[in-house]
Formats: C-alpha cells, structure tokens, sequence
DNA sequence: GGTTCTCTGCCGC
DNA sequence: GCGGCAGAGAACC
C-alpha cells in the first residue's frame, strides 16, 4: 500500500471513530431513544451510511445500542428503591407495557425478581482444561457471561461464586460441553471468531470499552491511550485500564491486545504470561 | 391492519 | 467513501 493511501484511510478511521463516539454520547445523554435519521443529521451523514459505518465499528446497530442503554437505565432505576413502574418511566420508556414485553430479554427475568436482587439467575458453567492452563465457562440463559483462566480450577469458580453472588449456579450437562468445546477451539484459534451469544454485563462506558476491544483485529495491539481516543475519551485512559481490567470474557473481549504505550505487556488479569503467549499466538497466524 | 422505521444487499458515482 | 433504492421484516399506533 502506498504511504500516502495509508494516512488517508487512517485518517478517515480517526474521522469515522468521532462520529461514532458523538452518536454514542449522544444516545446515553438522550432522554428518548433517538431515531436513525435524528443520529444521522447529528453527525452530517446519510442514514444509510451512517447505520453502514455504526454497525462497522460498534459490532451494533444504532437502535440495538440504544436499547441496550435503555435497558440498562432499567437496571439502574431499579437497584435504587422505587416501585418497578416508577424505575420504567424514570429509565426513559414511554408505555410500561412496552417494557413488559421486552424484559425478559433485557433483564433475563420479571422486574420485581431483579429488583430484588437477581435471585432466579441460573448460571451453568463448567472447568475445562486448555494449553494456557485451566479455564471456566458459565453462561447464563442469555450467553456466555465468563470465561476465565487461572492454575487453580477451584480458585476460578470462587471467583465466579463471588461475582454472582445471588445467582443460582449449577455445574455443566452434557449440552454444556459442546459449548465449552467451542470456547476452547477458540481459544487456541482465535482468529477463527466466538460463534456464541455473549452476556455482556457492565456500565455504558464498560461497554463501550469492550465494543473497542472487539474491533482490534487479532494479531495487533494497541495502547490504553490509543483506546481511550478510539471511544472518544481521550483523557478517561485510566478509567479505560479499569474497564479492560473489568472484563468478564477472557479472550472473546480482546482485552489482552491492549498494552503499554511504550510496548511494555502491562498487567493481565489471568496472569502476565498468559497475554504473552496468546499474543505470540495471534502474532504468528 | 395500515403506517412508519430499521436493516441489508446491491449498485452508481 | 458515500449516497440511494428496493424489499423484507419489525415496531408502532
């Protein structure tokens, strides 16, 4: 590729990358769900396009990251003590039965049963053994919400224990380990991509952290200072570490592709030498 | 049950 | 890269 071609594509990259940040803080900021052609005149681009290019670079389309908001103002509005009818207007929906019909999907349950404290959660989840070592997959009936690594089996479903706290956690079936057969082919192939419904948990910003992180191609790094600019918050880099740090999903959330900006590997949750050898991995494809 | 909105594939510039 | 059309399907009223 010719150099001058390179530094026009990065910086319609750099370009695309605010457009997307402008339209996400403007659907977290938003009272009521935005339209598409209302995101669209907000950027300066056609409808088309920009559901084109939003889809591209967020792994969402613009509607489904506006309900995933709403849904998580739910979530919110909720854990404080209201009525659940109060948490549904607050959170930004216009009619409650609206809000009924979906919340099996956005809650993986009834309101009042999360409102008191998740309790009906079912997770299932399984230890399996991998070349980076002993590795834990639970999934709960909305996909796969960790996969995580560690030298200690036992130590990893405390941690899981601890994170779920009120979940109701019951160890794997036989359907269960195809699913984990396929976490462990990815695993060792990540370049081959996770085919599997994920549960992705975490505040807006968490998210949009972890859309970031899914957009790294394998076999590349980059810097927490370069992420933070890609999520359009070039100053939040430490709340940005923290978020990578927080992520559930060994693997299927990149986050090992993030390092210093001096190529230092930084720290890793499921051990140094663990992102060491996935990125040689990755590397060498 | 009609209307509007969303989404995607395809094409032209 | 970007805009636009067509057509299917979902959401809305």
């Amino acid at each position: 590729m010719a150099p001058a071609e390179s530094i026009k594509e990065s910086a319609n990259k750099t370009r695309h990358t605010a457009i997307i940040a402008k339209a996400c803080q403007y659907i977290e900021q938003a009272e009521v769900m935005p339209s598409l052609s209302e995101l669209a005149e907000l950027v300066g681009l056609s409808a088309y396009h920009f559901h084109r290019i939003f889809k591209q670079a967020t792994g969402l389309t613009p509607k489904a990251y506006a309900s995933a908001q709403l849904s998580q103002r739910v979530r919110y509005e909720l854990g404080k003590n209201r009525t659940v009818t109060d948490a549904i207007y607050e959170a930004g929906y216009k009619a409650n039965s609206r809000f009924y019909e979906s919340a099996d999907q956005t809650l993986g349950m009834t309101a009042s049963k999360y409102r008191k404290g998740a309790p009906g959660i079912t997770i299932r989840f399984a230890v399996a053994e991998c070349t980076l070592g002993p590795l834990l997959v639970a999934a709960s009936g909305q996909g796969i919400c960790a996969i995580s690594l560690g030298n200690d089996p036992e130590r990893l479903v405390h941690e899981l224990q601890d994170r779920f706290t009120n979940a109701n956690l019951i160890g794997a079936d036989h359907d269960f380990e195809t699913l984990v057969a396929k976490v462990i082919g990815f695993i060792e192939a990540p370049q081959i991509g996770l085919d599997l419904p994920l549960d992705i948990r975490g505040t807006a910003f968490q998210q949009r952290v972890w859309q970031a992180l899914r957009q790294i191609p394998s076999g590349t790094t980059v810097s927490y200072t370069e992420l933070a600019n890609r999520i359009g918050s070039p100053k939040a880099v430490r709340a940005v570490a923290s978020a990578c740090a927080a992520n559930m999903l060994a693997v299927a959330i990149p986050c090992h592709r993030v390092v210093r900006i001096d190529g230092d590997l930084s720290g890793y949750r499921w051990g140094v030498e663990r992102k060491q050898a996935l990125l040689e991995r990755e590397k060498s494809k």
